[in-house]
DNA sequence: CCGCGTCAAGTTCAT
DNA sequence: ATGAACTTGACGCGG
C-alpha cells in the first residue's frame, strides 16, 4: 500500500513545474521549459525517494501544451535521454506514477472537435508514460464527461469512442467518479462493462452520492473487481472537505484523526491512496509516518 | 519589483 | 443569454 500526492512538491527547491501563455510558446521557450520541467520532475523524485513517497502524480504541464498543435516540439526525441534516465529511477526505486487530464478534456463530447482533442491530448499522456518505460500500472485518471441531458446516450457515447481507442491507451485509462454527473454507481456500471479500472474518490462520492447509504468500504471492495492483475494494485483518491469552502472543495491539509478513522474503516492494505490536499507532500508524509509508526514491525 | 488580471481547454449551473 | 465555477497556481503585464 502507498500514499501520494499530486503534481507538486512543496518547500523542495528547483522543483517547480512551469509554463507559458500561448502567445509566448515558440519552439526554443518550449524546449527551456519542458528542459526545466524534466529537471524539476528529476528533484521531484530525488525527494519522494528519500522520503518514501512510492506513488506520484505527474503533472499534465510537464510538457507544456502538450497535446496542443501550438507545440511542434518532438520532445519525446530531444529529451530521449532524460526521460530514459528518469524512467530508470522510477522503475529501480518502484514508484507508481500516473497522470491527470483536467476538466478539458471529454471524450464523450456532442461536439467532434473536442473529441478529437480529448483524445489527442489523452495520446499526449499515454506518450509521456511510454517515454518514462513505466508498467501499465501506471495510469491515467480520466472522468466519464459530460451529461448533454441524456445520461444514456451519453453514456454510450463514451462507450463508442473508448472502444475506437488504440489499444496502449486501453491500458492506461481507468475512470473516476465526479462530483456532478457520474456517480460511483455509474462509474462502477460502466468499469465492468467496459472492463475500465474505476478509481473511487470520496470526496465526489459526498458531493454526487448514490441513492441507497452504502459505505464508502462498500463501493471501494466492489471497485476492486476491476483491477486486474495487469493494472497493478487498487487505487483510489481521498481528500477532505473544506469547511470553509463550499462542498467538493479540498482541505488545506489532511486531518490524520479523520483520516486514520477512514483508513480503519476501510482495512484493506491492498490499495494506493492518492492523496488530493493543497499542502501536497507535507500531508502525504504525515499519513504515512502516522501508518509506519502504527505498525508493529518494519 | 510588486500586485493583480489573466490564462488552451468544456460543461454545468446560477443569474 | 451570459458568465462564473470548477481547481489552482503561476505567468506576465502595467504601474
Amino acid at each position: 500500500m502507498s500514499i501520494g500526492y499530486a503534481c507538486l512538491t512543496i518547500g523542495v527547491e528547483d522543483t517547480s513545474i512551469k509554463s507559458c501563455i500561448m502567445r509566448n510558446a515558440t519552439d526554443t521557450r518550449l524546449k527551456e521549459l519542458i528542459a526545466w520541467n524534466l529537471n524539476s520532475l528529476n528533484n521531484i523524485l530525488d525527494y519522494n525517494i528519500a522520503n518514501n513517497i512510492r506513488l506520484f502524480r505527474i503533472s499534465s504541464d510537464l510538457i507544456p501544451f502538450g497535446s496542443s498543435p501550438v507545440n511542434r516540439v518532438p520532445w519525446w526525441e530531444i529529451f530521449e535521454q532524460e526521460f530514459q534516465r528518469l524512467g530508470d529511477k522510477i522503475r529501480a526505486h518502484d514508484i507508481r506514477v500516473s497522470m491527470h487530464p483536467g476538466q478539458y478534456t471529454v471524450l464523450n463530447s456532442l461536439n467532434e472537435d473536442v473529441v478529437k482533442r480529448a483524445i489527442e491530448d489523452l495520446r499526449y499522456h499515454a506518450k509521456v508514460l511510454s517515454c518514462l518505460k513505466v508498467g501499465y500500472e501506471c495510469k491515467i485518471i480520466l472522468h466519464v464527461g459530460g451529461v448533454y441531458g441524456d445520461k444514456e446516450q451519453a453514456l454510450n457515447r463514451f462507450i463508442f469512442n473508448y472502444q475506437g481507442l488504440e489499444q496502449e491507451l486501453k491500458h492506461r485509462i481507468v475512470i473516476e467518479n465526479d462530483d456532478k454527473c457520474y456517480n460511483i454507481q455509474e462509474v462502477l456500471m460502466l468499469g465492468l462493462s467496459q472492463d475500465i479500472p474505476v478509481v473511487y474518490d470520496n470526496l465526489h462520492h459526498i458531493a454526487n452520492p448514490t441513492i441507497d447509504f452504502m459505505s464508502h468500504k462498500h463501493w471501494i471492495d466492489q471497485c476492486k473487481q476491476t483491477w486486474k492483475k495487469k493494472d497493478g494494485i487498487q487505487k483510489m483518491h481521498y481528500s477532505q472537505q473544506d469547511k470553509d469552502k463550499k462542498l467538493g472543495s479540498h482541505s488545506n491539509s489532511i486531518n490524520l484523526d479523520e483520516f486514520i478513522a477512514f483508513f480503519h474503516e476501510l482495512n484493506r492494505e491492498d490499495i494506493d491512496i492518492m492523496l488530493e490536499v493543497k499542502d501536497k507532500n507535507l500531508s502525504a508524509l504525515n499519513c504515512i509516518l502516522y501508518l509506519k509508526d502504527s505498525k508493529p514491525c518494519e
